[in-house]
DNA sequence: TTTATAATGCAACGTTGTTGCAAGAGATAT
DNA sequence: ATATCTCTTGCAACAACGTTGCATTATAAA
């Protein structure tokens, strides 16, 4: 596991420092989308607040992480396709309930194509659907 | 024009004040997604900021505006359909020029139903689509 | 082990959003 | 037109969120 993470970290040519591990590795534990402020929770007094804002910013950069739009904010989670610097794919669905607060990835579920009028070039697509999960109803 | 507006916030059951009446007005004349900062620099220092974030505050509860998904946080725009305090209903997609950096609603473009796995109940759905806008290609 | 480069922590700052309370304005009935 | 009740506003103070510059420390590669 340990070893893993730095292999990813690594794979995206960021140094392995114990800081970027803590926060891929509660990534990869939570598998829902958190807030800079779920993760400082999670983290405690480890790091400076400033440190995770900047490793968050790099994940982005490199593709390890994308936005996960919300109605209280912007969250994150990792991408899980292979993504790049270059290259952004997610056509994956975000649901959050309203009632336990979660937000998590549809795997899975396509978004339907969307027939854009004309002149409009899509580049990235989101979609948050907004109920109550399963643990909820 | 005016007394437009004042018979809106009176169907809405809302006082009528020179704030609420500017920010509608607003609304109305941009026919983009508005975040508090954009209002508040629309309107300059007539009001406080506090002010605006009340009236925003109430125009969602009573179902005049809604929120629209962004990458950068939270917007807001008017409801097309009748909505109300009990009842909002938005089907429609927002596309965010990536370029000029304006978001609005492409009415007439319907979001595609999407089959969620069992035990999964929608309630809202927002779909935000980014790339660039006609004016922009 | 040395070295170049990158990441971290700290401090300071700016922005965004919230709450309590006193003063002021809107709507209704008289 | 006025008095009255209720809702709205502005102010102050605060909390949360986010950014930048700089000195120090850690990583990775020679």
């Amino acid at each position: 596991m340990e070893q893993a993470i730095r292999n990813t970290l690594k794979d995206y040519n960021l140094r392995s420092t114990s800081c970027r591990e803590d926060i891929l590795g509660t990534f990869l534990n939570k598998e829902v989308a958190l807030s800079h402020g779920d993760i400082e929770d999670s983290l405690g007094e480890r790091f400076d607040r400033v440190t995770i804002y900047r490793t968050l910013k790099t994940f982005l950069e490199k593709g390890l992480i994308h936005k996960v739009l919300d109605d209280e904010g912007i969250r994150y989670a990792l991408c899980k396709d292979n993504c790049s610097e270059q290259d952004h794919h997610h056509d994956h669905i975000h649901f959050k309930c309203v009632e336990c607060g979660q937000t998590n990835c549809l795997a899975n579920v396509h978004i339907p194509s969307v027939q854009l009028p004309d002149g409009y070039q899509a580049s990235e697509v989101n979609l948050l659907i907004q109920g109550r999960c399963p643990a909820c109803t």
